[in-house]
RNA sequence: GCCCCAGUGGCGAAAUGGUAGACGCGGCAGACUCAAAAUCUGUUGGCCGCAAGGCCGUGUUGGUUCGAGUCCGACCUGGGGCACCA
């Protein structure tokens, strides 16, 4: 017997795929069309794990879905765009497109030695011209449609390098190149009216009845509908110059109105603004404000600081109650109207201002079963349901009638009306940077924004930007900005922002349809294919790349670019592959292959494996390049082949949860692929024991069921489980020479055997299918038919609990009445022994199951 | 800080509300071998017991149920997201 060599046969088999072109995808076909895609990858050079582990299900569902007979599209791509290019390009002085093409050439090929079953005719990469050109097209759609437009949004500003900074590179609110204290700073950007679309795209979750509850609960709450209010709160006494409506302020929670202790506003806020001219205290607190990024995870955890302005508003529902008008670092002017009231007792947020500033705190809403008179706020505000107290004619009113009675009454007064308050914002789409997608206007100083003419798309990037300096390479390329305006002839200046990369992926879905149309989107073809059936990602993306992606396919759709409203029918988020960090003293990140572990007792060092360094051990994280955390899949395939490594990354954990890396389970896997082969390798052994045909063919087609439910239900590591177990089985199945019944009964299983590993393993599955003596390939055969009746057992065994503990068990047919178990069980003298002295109560049978006797 | 998720043997894990720990790794014992590796077989949650068997056990804690890893409440720990990482 040959030992396996993946080495030999592997390869071999990726010829014969490409060589038949097996895994092309037609765009029109007489079988059913089945659409999966996982998420396209960031090239950043190398496969790690998690890639691996992704691509891998991806590929075990499209292997399925063929065998099932299905017309698969199942494609790949690159999400080209993004930072690292550029920070490749000023640390290393290469060309961005240069790094990202090379980078995307060795992850084909890392992609295509993991033997994933992709049409490859369809690739693209978002930083070709022809893709980005084709979303400056629909951009300027929208941008007709007044979808896109631009307004003053915040940045990370960086002091020292005069430069827009990412959130990533924002740590502890420093620049992570100058190590200057970043600021916020108002810049005029471009931005999607993805509220627009806030109804539809709420609206649309409950379709989507294949996606995780997780999923669409995240996104609901980001889009955050509720029923809110905005109303004034006039000035007592005179009101600054300007703003004598009083302060517009929005809140979600009108019911808590009679709790209001005072009114903030935004330090941008424009009242803040107006006042601060004249109160150079105020400037210098509005210029400490804007210290810190813009991510609302800093802002919301950063210490709370106010400023009383002492101004006063009248409280709208008592003329005679006036409360202090402050401005408070955690209000946003991008929220609402950039001004709140709070209400301590009932926003934690409020709550610690209040504390700190020693404002009063009374409370409004009573927690059921408290008792009015004693209920008081310590150090967490109440935000549960209850009735309003101390709140004048809303008394007695739970939350929600309460909110509509403050809204009546509001609106009665003139002082505001009911409003539909969204958390989602616009999304700003501007990026001032060099490796991006532009955005295909041009600003004239007569005729203002102007699109770009059709004829004159895409606006390309050009190939010498200098990456060299902090800043846009955009706008200090000596050419690039300065053209013509297509109204006026007259000079003007392209615009240097370019596009998110979200926007990129908001539609590569679409484009795969037909990657070679002449339009954004061949509508056709789209309409085939559209929505993909199982899209395959990590949890990570659960929010801003899936809400962009519904979004952009939504207002595509009524531009008539395509037909469906929501572009991915089934969703699997997977888990992510996590691992330590490792840092050295000064802060960089290392790599885990460079890192040496020690254990003494419970305690671990880590240390660099060349000099010795001791480093230090962060976080378990996601596995990013910025942090360096990242492990190969290259050296396990190096191995022990490429079968095994996906067997390992599919079989060590439930695809969904996250795992901590380890190689371990490598050893597992290798053994499977051995053991399989050697079924299809050797010659078949006299039988040494009787094994029973009937018996056998049973656990043939119960495999056959279990890997085809775990394969449907993305249940990846059980499936391969019970191939395990399957194998085990098949080994002792040996036909001795004469014995037809037995010798079939034997191909029956291997040719099962062959086909179900086919998803996993997908070479050694062809390498047993040839030895089986079958000519076609196993990438092209049917999976194998379950056949109920064979797999059915005549009897089954049934534990038997008193009182819910395990006492024994009896054996009853399949199907057996409570009445036939009730009698087998108590005839049963052991179950008779242990139920002496006590008096039955209960006998409850559950059908096949088990049986549970109460007795006291 | 806010939203979401997870927690089960030494480890990765399995389990439509119905025998907790399938399967794999590792460990231990044995076979093969001059020996080792590889391979194969057996065994392997903890405690008590010669054994039969018993008790305990799914992060903590309280509840619902004939029965809870699974459902509900509170808490602890870890992870993800928080709008410019992708």
């Amino acid at each position: 017997m040959a030992r396996y060599n993946p080495k030999e046969v592997e390869p071999k088999w990726r010829a014969a795929w490409a060589a038949a072109d097996v895994f092309r995808a037609d765009n029109r076909s007489a079988k059913p069309k089945y659409y999966v895609l996982e998420m396209f990858p960031y090239p950043s050079g190398r496969l790690h794990v998690g890639h691996a582990r992704n691509y891998a299900m991806g590929d075990v569902v499209a292997r399925f879905k063929r065998a099932r007979g299905y017309n698969v599209l199942h494609p790949m791509g690159w999400d080209a765009f993004g930072l690292p290019a550029e920070n490749a390009a000023a640390e290393r002085g290469v060309d961005p497109a240069k790094w990202t093409y090379d980078n995307i050439a060795a992850m084909r090929e890392e992609l295509k030695r993991l033997g994933v079953s992709i049409d490859w005719s369809r690739e693209f990469a978002t930083c070709d011209p022809a893709y980005y050109g084709r979303q400056q097209a629909w951009f300027l759609r929208l941008l007709k449609k007044g979808l896109a437009y631009r307004k003053e949004g915040l940045v990370n500003w960086d002091p020292v390098d005069m430069t827009v900074l990412a959130n990533e590179q924002v740590e502890n609110g420093r620049g992570w190149r100058s190590g200057a204290l970043v600021e916020r700073r108002k810049l005029t950007q471009w931005f999607l009216r993805i509220t627009d679309y806030a109804d539809p795209l709420l609206e649309g979750l409950k379709s989507l009845d294949r996606w995780p509850e997780k999923v669409r609960l995240m996104q609901e709450n980001w889009i955050g509908k509720s029923r809110g209010a905005r109303l004034a709160f006039p000035f007592a006494g005179s009101a600054p110059e300007g703003f004598e409506d009083g302060v517009l302020v929005y809140t979600t929670r009108p019911d808590t109105l009679f709790g209001a202790s005072f009114v903030a506003l935004a330090p941008d806020h424009p009242i803040s603004e107006a006042l601060s001219a004249a109160d150079p205290k105020l400037a210098a607190f509005i210029a400490q404000c804007r210290k810190g990024g813009t991510s609302e995870a800093e802002i919301e955890s950063a210490e709370k600081l106010g400023f009383d302005t002492g101004l006063r508003v009248v409280h709208p529902f008592d003329p005679n109650w006036t409360l202090p008008v402050w401005i408070a670092n955690f209000i946003l002017m991008d929220y609402g109207t950039g001004a709140i009231f709070g209400c301590p007792a009932h926003d934690q947020r409020d709550l610690e201002f209040a504390r700190k500033y020693a404002l009063p705190v009374k409370p409004v809403v009573l927690p059921p079963g408290q008792d009015p008179g004693s209920f008081a706020i310590g150090d967490e505000a109440y935000v549960g349901p209850g009735q309003a107290f101390n709140s004048g004619f809303m008394d007695g009113l739970e939350v929600e009638a309460a909110k509509q009675a403050a809204i009546d009454k509001i609106e009665a007064l003139g002082l505001g009306e009911g409003a539909t308050v969204y958390r989602l914002r616009d999304w700003g789409v501007s990026r001032q940077r060099g490796w991006g997608c532009p955005i295909p206007v041009i600003n004239c100083a007569v005729c203002g924004v102007a699109p770009v003419p059709e004829d004159q798309l895409p606006v390309e990037l050009p190939k010498d930007l200098d990456f060299s300096r902090p800043g846009n390479p955009l706008a200090r390329h000596p050419t690039f900005r300065f053209t013509t305006c297509p109204g006026c002839k007259g000079p003007a200046e392209r615009e240097t922002d370019t596009l998110d990369t979200f926007v990129d992926s908001s539609w590569y879905f679409a484009r795969y349809a037909n990657p070679d149309a002449a339009e954004p989107i061949d509508k056709v073809a789209a309409d085939y294919w559209l929505p993909a059936d199982q899209y395959i990602g990590g949890v990570e993306h659960a929010v801003l790349h899936l809400l962009y992606a519904r979004f952009i396919t939504r207002a595509l759709a009524d531009e008539g670019l395509l037909s469906v409203r929501e572009p991915f029918a089934g969703l699997f988020t997977q888990g992510m592959v996590t691992h330590e960090t490792y840092r050295r003293q000064n802060g960089d990140w290392v790599d885990p292959s460079e890192v040496e572990i020690v254990s003494e007792g419970a305690t671990r060092t880590a240390r660099l494996v060349a000099a010795g360094e001791p480093l230090v051990i962060g976080d378990v994280e996601k596995m990013s390049k910025s942090k360096r955390n990242v492990v190969a899949p290259a050296d396990m395939a190096d191995r022990y082949g490429v079968d095994a490594a996906r067997l390992t990354v599919l079989s060590d954990s439930p695809p969904e949860r996250d795992v901590q890396w380890t190689a371990a389970g490598v050893e597992g896997a290798w053994r499977l692929v051995n053991r399989v082969w050697a079924e299809f390798d050797s010659p078949p052994a006299a039988a040494t024991e009787a094994w029973e045909p009937r018996a056998a063919r049973r656990i043939v087609h119960r495999t056959i069921k279990a890997v085809t439910e775990a394969v449907e239900g993305f249940r990846f590591n059980s499936a391969i489980a019970r191939l395990h177990e399957f194998v085990k089985v098949v080994s002792t199945m040996r036909a001795p020479a004469g014995d037809p019944e037995r010798s079939q009964v034997r191909r029956e299983a291997l040719s099962a055997l062959a086909r179900l590993v086919a998803p996993f393993a997908p070479h050694l599955a062809e390498e047993c299918w040839a030895e089986l003596g079958e000519t076609g390939l196993v990438a092209a055969a049917p999976w194998p038919v379950f056949e109920p009746q064979l797999a059915e057992d005549e009897q089954r065994v049934l534990p038997v609990q008193i009182n819910g503990k395990r006492r024994g068990e009896i054996r009853a047919d399949v199907g057996a009445s409570e009445a036939e178990v009730e009698k087998i069980v108590l005839d049963d003298p052991e179950i008779a022994r242990r139920l002496e002295g006590l008096s039955i109560r209960r006998v409850i049978v559950v059908k096949d199951r088990i049986v549970n006797i109460v007795a006291a």
